[in-house]
DNA sequence: CGCTTTATTGAGGGCGGTCAAAGAGCGTGG
DNA sequence: CCACGCTCTTTGACCGCCCTCAATAAAGCG
């Protein structure tokens, strides 16, 4: 057990936190094999044992779980740089699947601890940073409205972009599964948000923001 | 040594992690202090640097988030025995009220980490089975009708409560916010779980399960 | 008991779902 | 380069689940 380990640390740990990544991200690079998935491939499934780590090289990848109906839902979606199957404790609780093809880094968790990563730490972090984001979700499905949610979903890849024209990897079936929606509803408050002038779409899945203010309180934070 | 109080789990790894919580139960009990909550007062606030644990140690806590107009979620329940706060990060992204008036114990992490105890451990543990739980809530939220997320709720405190008669330490509005519904909502599917069959209410915060394979099959566990 | 809070039940409305069809995007092959 | 076929997206019309509003009933609590 590392002892460079902090319980709570009072400052804001961002640069501590990225240096640590930074040297995660190394060692992955290092110990981990670089796969392609094709889209709509599994990464793993649903209730498999969890001893892989994963890092979208390129491309995108969704978390799923799915009703004995056929009803799905999306936890969440990792993009290029992130980390993912680290945090859903022994067994994943939802599946993992392609977005699109995608080039995925595979490392074995044990194989990380043997080369000296701290994973504890690594494991703690991501798992705080789901959490928080799940929580996010929660409040999103519970108590926002369809033109919310899309606004805040459309928000939440402008935070992570920081570029003036933002891509959409996933399509708009994907979108309705995250947000609790069908897919029809998500294609009209997209238009709705057009024609407000709050974003405007260059292409099917591509788009910049026009009016950040207005999408901002659309997107009702709390 | 009096076990009063068990640490809840549903977690596969419930033996390894039950020993050490019951250490860190000891623990807690020496360390902390037990403080008094009346209904609806804060325990902690959200944006609050979160360096406390708190331990139930009778009645019941809710997690809680509200939008700028009121709209309000609720992130969990945590009941007798439960251990909270310590899940969401260096700062509470919900804030934490009592139910009905309760009594809490109340751990300094400092303390508790000085003490000797694996805070980091039991941090992650925690955090592990906050997600879970989220991951759960976000399914529910997301894709289940209002009968089904009524039956889930109650399937919930049954699997909790491991007695024939099982009580409601929240009343129907804080039920409705955690499962993204309106009170009348609630109320009607209670109604009609009850002249279904499926359960019994005693009281208005008071039922036992009269069929618990239909209680299931209603909840939809995916 | 009487007062306040909480829960139930009913009637009606609206947001988002369902069903359907047309349009756009896109790779493939002529 | 366009035709073709497939998938994905948009748009429209209608419907239903859940919300809203309202009134009553029940439960706490002094």
């Amino acid at each position: 057990m590392s002892l460079a380990y902090e319980f709570r640390t009072n400052a804001p740990s961002a640069a501590i936190m990225s240096a640590n990544i930074g040297d995660i991200g190394d060692l992955l690079r290092r110990t981990g094999v670089p796969m392609n998935f094709g889209k709509d491939e599994e990464v793993y499934g649903q209730d498999e044992e969890a001893d892989l780590v994963y890092r979208v090289i390129d491309g995108a990848v969704r978390t799923t779980r799915v009703l004995s109906d056929g009803r799905r839902q999306i936890g969440d979606f990792y993009l290029k740089g992130d980390i993912f199957g680290l945090e859903t404790g022994p067994r994943h609780r939802f599946s993992a699947e392609a977005v699109r093809n995608s080039q995925i880094l595979v490392v074995k968790a044990s194989a990380l601890k043997s080369a000296g990563a701290d994973l504890e730490r690594l494991d703690h972090m991501t798992t705080r940073r789901e959490l928080d984001r799940a929580l996010e979700h929660v409040l999103l499905l519970g108590r926002k409205t369809a033109h919310e949610r899309v606004a805040s979903f459309l928000l939440d890849l402008v935070h992570k972009a920081k570029a003036p024209i933002i891509d959409l990897p996933m399509g708009r079936q994907d979108i309705a599964d995250y947000l609790g929606l069908t897919i029809e509803t998500v294609s009209r408050m997209l238009s709705l948000l057009q024609s407000n002038r709050i974003v405007s779409f260059c292409a099917t899945r591509q788009f910049r923001v026009i009016n950040l203010d207005g999408l901002m309180d659309l997107a009702e934070q709390g």
